[in-house]
DNA sequence: CGGGGCATGTTGACCCTGTCAACATACACA
DNA sequence: TGTGTATGTTGACAGGGTCAACATGCCCCG
């Protein structure tokens, strides 16, 4: 579905930027996203683009979007996977995860980033990362009726999950570890820990 | 020692800089934070800030610098809190981490988005954050000494303890968590989670 | 089949911002 | 006291977002 009919004025600049947009995201960063050069390189002229999105936010803001929506897909796909045995089809997903956030760190950064996106809401976004919560949400209460993870509330168990997961991708990302740790080993332990620590309920609590 | 002589040309723009870009980061954010406007709050030229930084990025880098300092700061008082007794120090470590973070979204972004720092690998910023690792590897040895926290690599135990509160802090400030979620639950809940998991080597055992 | 009208592009212009170079000036120290 | 250096100031320029005015395909109605 990405060879639209090269008819008219350009064919399908909308899908064509969002496009662009994250190709040069990934290659140089999202300070190398202009909207003048978006537009050159898919050989339109700088006011093109503002006949599809009202301004760059509104771009970056799709860009970030289908960030999401890929990851969750992939997330999807390693939930489901086969060997879906135990706890540790979670900690693939958690694994998968992080691994995303390497393979497209700018992306990432994007994506979670209120930073650049700053301003309204973004429902949209706030909608796609919603559904990243909500399946996280599924896939915990699943396992928490298998016992394999304490029972109590399953959102706010995902929150400490995803918060994890997040705050490694991130540290990773903005180079905050040490690059001669093994981030293989790494992701492994974080995720393992927090699992441990998921079915395991310390002490008294509530 | 803030109140230099107001002598000669402005008395300690560098300082002062410093500290009102700060101020801006803290009042509309890091996109609000011009060499422009920075110069006009303290009465001086758009060209003044350049004869004591070299760009905008290096201005950037010494308030996320100032900002780790302030939160080793805050992380070191607590840690040295009386009832140390037992890992509930290092709980509260955790939770006073993130409060930072909410008290200091924006700073606190500023701190860790290389996205804006991007270049160099700012070795001020990376001594900065190492300090805030090695502090807590420390505190981390001690409770593994004690039995509290399972034996292993502390420096690893420390990216996972990291990686979890830096990630709730995250996600706070970007508000990726429902607004009716009780904050102070959430951060409890993980800070706990994460320090049950680090004391009971999962996989093999329960 | 012929226009009209909307969707999509293009250009020109403006303003904001970072940054450099040339110029000005206050201190400090010999 | 005189001058050199540190610190500021201004003018100028380029890059980039964005709006308004203008141009041009396409599609559909009559």
């Amino acid at each position: 579905m990405a060879e639209r009919a090269r008819t008219y004025h350009h064919g399908d600049l909308r899908a064509s930027l969002v496009e662009e947009a994250a190709a040069m995201i990934s290659e140089g960063g999202a300070a190398s996203v202009t909207m003048r050069a978006i537009g050159s390189r898919l050989g339109v002229s700088r006011g093109a683009p503002y006949r599809h999105f009202p301004d760059k936010t509104a771009l970056l803001v799709a860009v970030a979007v289908a960030g999401f929506r890929r990851l969750n897909r992939r997330l999807g796909a390693s939930a489901t996977g086969a060997s879906a045995s135990s706890v540790e089809q979670l900690r693939r997903m958690g694994e998968q995860y992080v691994r995303f956030a390497l393979e497209h760190p700018a992306h990432y950064r994007l994506m979670y980033g209120k930073e650049a996106l700053e301003r309204q809401d973004q429902p949209e976004l706030r909608k796609a990362a919603g559904a990243l919560l909500e399946n996280l949400v599924d896939v915990i209460r699943i396992h928490q009726q298998r016992g394999e993870i304490e029972a109590g509330d399953p959102r706010a168990q995902a929150y400490v999950a995803w918060s994890t997961v997040h705050g490694l991708a991130s540290l990773l990302i903005e180079r905050q570890i040490d690059p001669n740790v093994d981030v293989d080993d790494l992701i492994r332990q974080t995720t393992r820990t927090i699992l441990d620590g998921m079915r395991h309920r310390g002490r008294d609590q509530i």
